[in-house]
DNA sequence: AAGTGGTCTAGACCACAAA
DNA sequence: TTGTGGTCTAGACCACTTG
């Protein structure tokens, strides 16, 4: 393994353990020379591909700070309600429907991945546009993993934006699909039963550690997701 | 504009031109730094950035040769549709509904964001897996960026593969909504009226000029897009 | 004014794969 | 065996930003 594969992974896990939260200077770049007894050519090779990343961002003078994990891929970005919903001109709020803290059942922890039953928090969330229902949240939550959220209301800030904020993650999956709306969902969204529907499930895991899982259910045609990319950016 | 990034830009812009097509050996290093009058190091930093990015691969002795665009971003991936059936376990076949050339109608001329009339290529395929229908593909071809296309049947290799193969692109985008069949969705996928179904519209363009737009319906609760991500690949 | 990152140089040695 | 890329060094000068 080279010397700057290795600088870089060891920054890069410090920095999705949490070790270094968001906001954290890390070293200087003469700092990281002496600390590796390399020239300098080598650390700023790695700092340059941790900024081209996101991970990092670099200022003059000041250094090179940890960035918040910038909600991206595209398709996730548009997982940040709040923002979509003033996108669109509307208010936005949301509403608790249901949140409550319990041992896992066999059901829940083979979604979430656990390989032991443990506690897991259970909330339901509607989020509105305006006076209409634009998204129906289901979500758990690892307590092993996030033992802080037993404590939250998540009533001013929503369970999703509350998790990103807090906890560092390093890998993610979406899986999308349309579905029927069923009574459930048709009654949270106030649409007719049978209705298309478009369904996110996504999984968040922090070094194969399951942090949370979340069902996002909107009614079909009035949303869509949007991505765009170019062939040079994975 | 900093040399290296002056550099990386004239590579890629020969690369996604199709001036250096697939297979191309670009510039050894001692060529490049010949060229650009400057050290081996900086054409050497520019070319490993081009191949994390994926759009070269470095070998050894040979030298380092034009990718060819491996169909990527994980939501994108979903989109080899052969791939994806032969992953199931089933047959795959293709079979073109529609093929007709003609001179763009004015909703068409939009759809594709073209700024005049021009000819396009109108295509409707059905994709099975195994005995049953597994996606409906209704595609618009740019005739004046693609000529070549006017001449094929598609019978051998359907739109999107054959397109892939041959036509460089710089952007893309994704729309992907939940939608109810209508009457001749249902009929070409054998579903119930009104079901629910995953419909991905993509629109590809080279250079800010318009390739092709396709949309992609898929029996709703039988297919599902996956993507995986960790935060440090944006 | 001082210290940070941004860029670049002109070398060097090594590993590897092709001839 | 040879020539390529892979990595690294020990400098250098500049631009920017903060104090």
């Amino acid at each position: 393994m080279s010397l700057h594969a290795r600088i870089l992974t060891e920054i890069e896990e410090r920095i999705l353990s949490g070790e270094w939260p968001p906001g954290t200077r890390i070293p200087f770049e003469h700092e990281l020379t002496a600390q590796y007894q390399c020239s300098r050519m080598t650390v700023s090779k790695v700092l340059t591909q941790l900024a081209n990343a996101g991970l990092i961002e670099r200022r003059r003078k000041a250094g090179s700070f940890v960035k918040r994990p910038h909600s991206q891929s595209a398709v996730l970005d548009i997982h940040d309600l709040e923002a979509e919903v003033l996108a669109l001109g509307l208010p936005y709020r949301h509403e608790i429907t249901l949140c409550s803290k319990r041992r896992s059942m066999r059901a829940e922890q083979e979604r979430l991945g656990l390989a032991s039953p443990g506690e897991v928090l259970h909330i339901v969330c509607r989020h509105f546009a305006g006076p209409r229902p634009f998204c129906l949240e289901r979500r758990l939550i690892n307590l092993a993993a996030v033992p802080e959220a037993a404590e939250e209301s998540f009533t001013t800030v929503p369970p999703g934006a509350w998790l990103i904020e807090r906890v560092p993650w390093s890998a993610a999956e979406h899986k999308i699909r349309a579905t029927a709306a069923d009574d459930d969902v048709a009654a949270a969204l106030s649409i007719a039963d049978g209705s298309a529907c478009l369904t996110i499930e996504r999984r968040t895991w922090n070094a194969d550690n399951p942090i949370t899982i979340v069902t996002l259910t909107y009614p079909g045609n009035e949303h869509e997701l949007v991505a765009r990319f170019t062939p040079s950016q994975g």
